[in-house]
DNA sequence: TTTTGAGTTGTTCGA
DNA sequence: GTCGAACAACTCAAA
């Protein structure tokens, strides 16, 4: 787990915490080795059943398959559930037994299904176990110290159930109707923000999906909206079926043939990009985004993403394990599926030659430099012609916005247009086999 | 087995 | 300023 994802697990599990103990019942943690630790507790405290939502991934089938022999070994009762997905990926399959790595037919297999099962009621009283043994949120470690940069993501976000509740019925109240295409907006708030509370398993996306369907369904207008939004969750369900299928998404192409990709070694553009000074406005408010509060608007990641891969040229593995360490919301089925979406060697990915132009992007997006202004304050005062390219601003304007390039600002580290005939001639080597 | 139609999110160029 | 075509095939899913 990435170090943002260690700090917004802690609050998660804080949250849960006091949820447990405001119905009668505590949290027990303990670190280690599932397979021995939940059976050990199991026996310890005499229970008779155990819970859990399934986790649709390698290591982790094996994990609960040991720890389901075990506990019925000891005579316990074993329930596990697949909140944590749509649909169990063994059951989404094409004729020859194939999971799809298409998302249209693979949407429409999900949708096919019908009403999903809906959620059950939370308990309202739960009985105190058994005083055991454990750890404390605090001596997990999974906050920083020395230094404390989780500063900016204390500021941004509220972790646990009630939250995410909170966060869902804003959504549908004032996001849904026209999200289509507000949520391509990064200057406003035109998004669920769901993606951490749905990460860390504290709102589950069958009652995001019917959640949605009721508003919908309520609201005869929003039924554009509320697909397109739900089809977000699809891609989210998309990415872990993928992931099913495919546990080493995260390390190995595709696409064979971007084994002969030449990538380059650049460790200064690599930081540049990470630190948010490329000299690419709608860049670097992304990346400085991301590092302030742990998450980036969904649009922007697909800027920053391809500037990386195809202006830098720099491996997509280096950008998802970046995104992996700073995302609260870092989903391994999502964040390397999309990574080679962008690269071009993902499923259903996009054509190579589809390079994201940063000052057409920022232009388009963020016409009145809101989202710039907001996380790359030294360029606030350029009018907004110019917020996305300020190299092209005369001498005087920069001076009366208080801007030095190369000084206060740095100049692009990259020409686009150089960059993108860069690109192109690179892809060139892995097109056809 | 073969065929067919389709496939998240763009950019550039020239008419 | 607007619009359509080119960009490049390839692979997937289902008939």
């Amino acid at each position: 787990m990435g170090g943002a994802a260690r700090w917004r697990l802690a609050q998660s599990l804080r949250a849960l915490e006091t949820r447990l103990s405001a119905i009668g019942a505590s949290l027990l943690l303990r670190k280690g080795q599932a397979a021995r630790i939940i059976p050990e507790v199991a026996r310890e405290s005499g229970a008779s059943d155990v819970f859990w939502n399934e986790i649709a991934q390698a290591p982790h089938q094996a994990i609960e398959h040991d720890i389901a022999n075990a506990l019925r070994e000891l005579g316990v009762d074993v329930h596990s559930f697949d909140g944590d997905l749509l649909a169990a990926p063994a059951t989404i399959r094409t004729k020859d037994g194939r999971g799809l790595r298409v998302f249209t037919p693979f949407w429409r297999r999900i949708q096919a299904m019908g009403a999903l099962p809906y959620p059950l009621p939370a308990p309202r009283r739960l009985h105190p176990g058994p005083n055991l043994s454990g750890e404390t949120v605090e001596s997990l470690k999974l906050e920083p110290a020395r230094p404390d940069w989780a500063g900016g993501l204390r500021e941004t976000w509220t972790a646990g159930e009630s939250a995410a509740q909170k966060r869902l019925q804003h959504f549908l109240k004032s996001g849904l109707a026209g999200y289509a295409g507000e949520r391509d907006r990064p200057g406003r708030d035109g998004t669920s923000n769901l993606s951490p509370h749905l990460r860390f398993g504290e709102i589950s996306p069958r009652q995001v999906w019917h959640a949605a369907q009721f508003a919908a369904a309520e609201r005869r207008a929003l039924a554009g909206d509320a697909d397109k939004f739900l089809s977000e969750l699809g891609w989210r369900e998309f990415c872990r079926h993928l992931l099913f299928d495919v546990p080493d998404l995260a390390t190995r192409n595709l696409q064979p043939s971007f084994e002969a990709f030449p990538w380059r070694e650049d460790e200064a553009a690599l930081r540049a990009w990470q630190r948010g000074r490329t000299g690419y406005p709608i860049v670097d408010a992304g990346m400085r985004q991301l590092w302030h509060t742990g998450v980036m608007h969904n649009r922007v990641r697909m800027v920053v993403a391809s500037f990386l891969v195809k202006h830098l040229l720099i491996d997509w593995r280096q950008g998802e394990q970046w995104f992996w360490d700073t995302l609260v919301d870092a989903d391994a089925g999502s964040n390397p599926a999309n990574w080679q979406w962008v690269a071009g060697c993902g499923a259903d990915a996009a054509p190579y030659f589809r390079v994201f132009n940063p000052v057409l992007q920022g232009e388009k997006f963020d016409p009145d430099g809101t989202y710039v202004r907001r996380w790359v304050p030294e360029l606030a005062q350029l009018p907004n012609r110019l917020i996305h390219h300020p190299w092209e601003a005369a001498p005087l304007e920069l001076a009366s916005a208080g801007i030095t390039l190369g000084k206060t600002y740095p100049q692009p580290i990259i020409d686009h247009r150089k960059g993108r005939e860069r690109a192109l001639k690179a892809y060139e080597k892995v097109r056809a086999g």
